[in-house]
DNA sequence: TTGTAGGCGTTATCAC
DNA sequence: GTGATAACGCCTACAA
């Protein structure tokens, strides 16, 4: 167990009388019918002793692959991303591959980011959640893609299907009665949230919106805004529910009780729908599946040939979870 | 903007009729001075021209520097984390380095999943939560060391003041005339939990405690059962919002009202500890500053030679913020 | 079955 | 000012 301060192949070598290639032959598993068992064993007893690792650098270089994703979030402090990013880190796992995060912290200095990241970590391929890189920037320079949340002709693509999700919220709520319904939707400019924002428009026709931050205390106040200005709202379709949490505190500060006189809906199924009370109907989306598609996908790349095979678009399903916030309107 | 394959120092060196070792020195801005103001523009122009990027492993390689930390958490689905994910990775950033996680979804695979990183990403460093590796173990292989809510003397650490904490927690309680207060602990067997055990054990003696994993719907179930078993117990002190969460579950099911019946205190507030009804008492952490400091100790480590200082053990002041889960116990 | 040699793309030390 | 040149540690034909 002595360390002190690096073995290298060559060391390993010397300790037991070798040459440097068979050491490599051995230990990466390639001296399968080539090398006496005798010597691997030795070469192996060996590299234990002097607690021999391979140079990654070393051998980056030498293969072109660092075995290293890179990451890209808008914000990790969501908890949607912590989930997605426990499916991401599993698959990537899984396949000998390490994850290196960037969190943008919501600002859009996207190629930036990205490429720094890839100048410092050397990453095989990107994940980009949120939004298509900007179209002259070459975010990843030029190593593969693969888009989450966000679609492009360029790259392929991971999605949840929230047009399904809002419209089967619209129609629970339409189902139960409501008349005019407001969206609350992100103020973040990501295209999933155009995605249902369009759709809603299409469904309902004109109606009330307001944008929220992704914090319950800055929903609050959109949402106390938005409840205060228009008239006749029964009901609220959350982008987040983390927002519809933010709709709860700004319920509660104006009165009107969930869900005799107001319905909310969220959308996730984040861990904070189950708390509030009553427990938040929203629109569950698996975001641990969703990076572990992302992962796989960008493996699945990682293998083909640079521009071989038109990129797919994945959609992945999710469902309205019926609980407590939505009622039929009172009166 | 041709993104064609990979452009090398090489390729940049032809294109405007220099040597590479010229396009070195411009690129790595120690060309001041050496090199003429028009060579080092021709060489900047041909760079942009093909797009070069100086490829990291290479430079990993040359220099010994992968200007990479390895971050290694217990749960990156828990909103602290991803809190303090977000200050180390700033921190990291802001020095030039990237962030590999590896989330080990609580198993105790420690050695392996930090030396499978390092392995993998060929970090500088490594971040370590919750746990001091085990003692055998060399997980980074020699690499640098930060431990994060953890203390061993061979490594510098930070955590959060949790005794002081709790402590906070335990007289308002009792400030308030609770006499039978329970611990709700942390299922985890993580150092920090072991610390608040202690100092509670201290100050108020034998009391009751239950175990919680750190979601609310589970932590619901063990404070049910904790608030059945015990009689007269007035008060909850909490490990972690999270399972003050459940708390809250428990309580409304067994027609407990906080906190008329039943006070509640939490630690970290997470964004959860305002949503709830009524809002949580927690003991404030600030996570992004431990993730920051955290990097900020282990860059400086890095800078130093191998072994040389003393390795720090720096604790961070924690405050209770009193919110409305907390009152006198009644009658 | 094993050893030799060349090169991956950089950086950095020297001559020129 | 600029250009050869030698590593960095590993992988992999190819030679022995």
């Amino acid at each position: 167990v002595t360390v002190e301060g690096r073995a290298t192949s060559i060391d390993v070598a010397r300790r037991c009388g070798v040459s440097q290639s068979t050491v490599s032959l051995v230990l990466s598993g390639k001296g399968a019918g080539r090398v006496s068992a005798a010597t691997a064993a030795a070469v192996r007893a060996a590299a234990d002793e002097l607690g021999y690792r391979p140079n990654a650098a070393a051998r980056a270089l030498k293969t072109g692959a660092s075995h290293t994703l890179g990451l890209v979030v808008p914000d990790v402090t969501n908890a949607f991303f912590g989930r997605m990013l426990r499916g991401a880190q599993r698959a990537a796992r899984g396949a000998g591959y390490a994850v290196a995060l960037v969190d943008t912290g919501n600002d859009h200095g996207w190629g930036d980011d990205a490429a720094d990241l890839l100048r410092a970590g050397g990453a095989d391929g990107m994940l980009l959640f949120g939004r298509p890189p900007a179209a002259g920037s070459a975010p990843a320079g030029g190593a593969p893609l693969v888009l989450i949340e966000a679609e492009a002709a360029a790259h392929p693509s991971v999605r949840l299907d929230v047009e399904a999700g809002v419209e089967a919220a619209a129609r629970h709520l339409l189902g139960l009665g409501h008349e005019r319904i407001a969206h609350v939707a992100s103020e973040k400019d990501e295209a999933t949230f155009g995605l249902r924002a369009a759709r809603l428009d299409a469904l309902l026709g004109a109606h009330p919106r307001a944008f929220a931050p992704h914090d319950a205390v800055g929903a609050a106040r959109a949402v106390a805004a938005l409840l205060a200005g228009e008239r006749g709202v029964t009901a609220l379709i959350c982008d987040d529910d983390n927002i519809a949490a933010g709709a709860y505190l700004a319920a509660r500060a104006a009165g009107r009780a969930i869900p005799a006189t107001l319905s909310v809906v969220g959308f996730d199924d984040l861990d904070v729908a189950l708390v509030l009370d009553p427990p938040l109907t929203t629109v569950a989306a698996d975001a641990e599946a969703l990076g572990r598609a992302a992962v796989e996908l960008l493996l699945e790349r990682l293998g083909r040939a640079p521009g071989a095979a038109a990129p797919v678009a994945l959609v992945q399903p999710v469902a309205l979870v019926e609980r407590g916030s939505t009622a039929p309107p009172a009166g």
